[in-house]
DNA sequence: CAACTTTTGGCAACCGGTTGCCATCACCTT
DNA sequence: AAGGTGATGGCAACCGGTTGCCAAAAGTTG
């Protein structure tokens, strides 16, 4: 049988003292006299009263929660974000509550707005909602972008120029003329940065880069993409993350092609299984706790602009010297 | 600049109407005239009002949430769990929030309180509480637990009994002829379930079984166990979860011990990475995203009793037969 | 001891919705 | 035309807290 939770009322009554006074001793002790207080708070105890947060929230507009969407809570690469934001979070006294929009735009407008009164503000990890629709939300609600930069919307973005320049430098240190992007999600954000510094970097070292893909950023995409990639003759190849990276080493095993004497293979974000995979896959970090610490940081702040987080290279054992 | 939200009573002002009227528009349409409701809704639209959630839930006691509380939102053991209670949440019109406790009874004791009202109900996944805490937390909200027992609480648990008399055939029929439990967490009742089910399993097939630990349930508790387990000269790991055991592999690796030529590793609950780690990791699958939908379907139904499902083995290359 | 200040508690309005009850009105019946 | 029925909208109370304002009580000062 479920109890029926004592309220401010209840207490009141059983102290006898009026329900403000209780409300005072819980949200403002020392506007009441320290005995009525004990009194009350001793009542509380006894009945097992505990404040509605819901009661609560509704003059004050403030409910000390803050929401953190993910298109995905099982993809490794927002595990550092949710740890971040989480500490930040729970160190400024705040509740972070995740929110998973399984990749779907729809998902996450209709969450957002669901939730909207609900919590004191939104973290947006590579939120997929349309610009419009987030500023609409930015409108409403306070709003932190990752991975995302949406003009006048603040924002945390880690920046892989930088890091991709070391990984082209690492591959043609290795003796590789050329590289094959394999690319992520179209609307992706990180997708289109990785692919312009890509360009650039090489184009700077006169290596020959091309692109193939779109190809779904998880291990089983990564069979599509090696398959392409052994028929573009390429020795190297860059996946748009680790996730890809990772398929793509398992499709090359399955079809007898040794990583790395015969290919190298290159990912982005250094994720969980990113190091016990066989080979283990060179890629390319990223700062992930800050970027979710520095979220929660701007959004309880207040932050108006957008912060830069660096990437940095990390070698492992799937890239090596071009044979042959 | 963030708008004032439109409420209830600007919308009824601008439509000349009520606001009990404009309530029923939304939550009761057919007690408003067709004609007048239309109105109601053009105008509701063009200010862009939105129904605050807060404000609903204070009369009604309901939310239309659900909260999932997991110890740890990174193991890989819980996607599966995550994915299916959110599916089924969806399916009945439910937003699913979830929780990150961090491994802390404290602050899954302090979440379940804080949160209480805010929610219908709660699935306590491998809940760290007190037995005494979690039945607090039964008497105030609905709560179903996974993989954890406590009397008068409704349950979902994985039943590793009969798949782990499959895991002991297996090393049986590979002529190992003794096996050491790497175990777990002293607290968790997996654990106990399967070292139970392993020391039943083996004593019928006359093996010898040892157990050593707790470890960490981690890649790097994993180091650890694999010392351990060489010293006692196994010739068969059975590790109490899969990050265990890939932390075992690896360890393995680096002093040169060979699987499953050396020693054979056996895991528990085939997460992602199971099968991309070197060698492919052999494990007791569990129907997890089963657990999730049925955690949610119990709550939601208010069910009462106990759900038991059964696990499956995932033979792969960590087990082989014993040589020397 | 009067006049003044500070402390303390209560009253009542409010946050933004929902809902029971009642009044009105159109429409039927016979 | 009187009486009955169902549809429709409004009033007001309520959910469980918070808070501005006021008055009584207590403490301070000359």
């Amino acid at each position: 049988m479920r109890q029926r939770m004592p309220t401010i009322h209840d207490v009141a009554r059983e102290a006898g003292v009026a329900a403000s006074t209780v409300s005072r001793a819980f949200s403002n002790p020392r506007r009441v006299n320290v005995h009525t207080r004990q009194h009350i708070v001793a009542v509380a105890e006894r009945l097992g009263y505990r404040p509605n947060p819901l009661a609560r929230a509704l003059p004050s507009g403030r409910t000390t929660t803050i929401g953190l969407l993910l298109p995905d809570v099982t993809n490794p690469f927002f595990f550092g974000i949710i740890r971040g934001a989480e500490r930040q979070a729970n160190a400024a006294g705040y509740t972070l509550i995740l929110m998973d929009t399984e990749e779907s735009p729809e998902v996450e407008t209709h969450n957002v707005e669901r939730l909207g009164r609900a919590v004191d503000g939104f973290v947006l990890a590579s939120s997929r909602q349309s610009e419009a629709d987030i500023r609409a939300a930015a409108g409403r609600n306070a709003v932190v972008l990752i991975n995302k930069q949406v003009a006048g919307v603040p924002s945390v973005v880690i920046d892989n120029t930088e890091g991709t320049r070391q990984v082209v430098e690492h591959l043609a240190s290795l003796g590789h003329r050329s590289l094959t992007y394999l690319s992520g999600p179209p609307a992706s954000w990180s997708n289109a940065n990785r692919w312009a510094a890509l360009r650039e970097s090489a184009g700077r070292l006169g290596m020959r880069v091309t692109r193939i893909g779109p190809f779904s950023p998880t291990v089983s995409g990564g069979a599509a993409a090696a398959d392409a990639a052994i028929g573009r003759g390429a020795t190297a190849v860059v996946a748009f993350n680790d996730m890809l990276a990772i398929g793509t080493l398992r499709r090359f095993a399955e079809r007898g092609w040794r990583v790395p004497s015969d290919i190298s293979v290159v990912g982005y974000d250094d994720i969980f299984g990113a190091d016990f995979c066989s080979p283990p896959l060179t890629t390319l970090a990223s700062p992930r706790e800050d970027c979710g610490r520095t979220a929660i940081d701007l959004l309880l702040r207040g932050g108006r602009g957008e912060v830069v987080l660096p990437s940095h290279l990390v070698v492992r054992g799937s890239t090596g010297f071009v044979t042959g």
